[in-house]
DNA sequence: CCTTGACTTGGAGTCGACTCCAAGTGTTAC
DNA sequence: GTAACACTTGGAGTCGACTCCAAGTCAAGG
């Protein structure tokens, strides 16, 4: 599979998919003779996991470290599980933070809700608004 | 409060709160008679939403228009709510996202603890091959 | 009175993560 | 065979969001 195909599959750009493999993100994948990048079932996977790390936040540089590790061999499963726990907590804390936003958000949207209903209903009471806070 | 108790009460440099006051993205702060900020409750109820907001990753942007809007007073109620709606589901389209990628940490997670546990049993086992000596 | 230190401003610099570009080679379509 | 297009490379540019800096003002302590 040529790079364009992994690049329309994927929705993500030559250019980044160059540059992944430049920064060590994914490992080097085959090239036909003309030199040409040829992306095989594995590439695919690993293209297809980085995207996903990445789309969840994941830092470029931690991922380089343990795609290199993985390259390492067995003796780094220890260390490769440690980032990988150390990521989910992460992740988990800023979904955490997301939650409590999305929640304001709705709270908010709702207050939004009313404050429509009464304008159309032409009963808006000063003593029944919810202060503003922004 | 002066900025600097507000940027330690909230974990947000100075210079920060500086930045977002000058691009709109918080209501210009009262100053006592020296030109120095002087944060009240309001001014710090809306630090803390738009700390919370960031935080969620909302774009700074977004959050400008909204804040303008509040400003304009209440006949900009329907454009916020169909801002925050928006914002709403944005947040919640990259909280599954994220919850993919967590789902597939544990997995991995455990895929490693099972290869660790394996790694010991093999090594049981090779001591158990080896030898009695006495 | 002088130093220390927090504050002010506008503007420049940094960082992570791409994204684009120029120059060159290879491949395919007519 | 030649135009059009995909690929290569290294390096420069961009973007969002800060973060830092220089130069200056001002209030309080010794």
């Amino acid at each position: 599979m040529k790079i364009m195909e992994v690049s329309e599959q994927y929705g993500i750009s030559s250019d980044t998919l160059r540059y992944y493999e430049r920064i060590g993100l994914i490992q080097p994948v085959n090239r036909n003779r003309s030199g040409i990048r040829d992306y095989n079932e594995l590439d695919l996977r690993r293209v297809e996991f980085i995207k996903c790390m990445r789309s969840a936040g994941l830092p470029v540089e931690v991922l380089i470290e343990y795609v290199g590790l993985v390259q390492k061999g067995d003796h780094t499963i220890e260390a490769r599980k440690e980032i990988l726990k150390e990521q989910r907590e992460q992740l988990a804390a800023r979904m955490r933070e997301m939650q409590k936003t999305l929640d304001i958000l709705d709270h908010k949207i709702k207050v939004y809700e009313n404050a429509v209903l009464k304008k159309e209903k032409e009963i808006v009471q000063i003593e029944d608004q919810v202060p503003e806070i922004i």
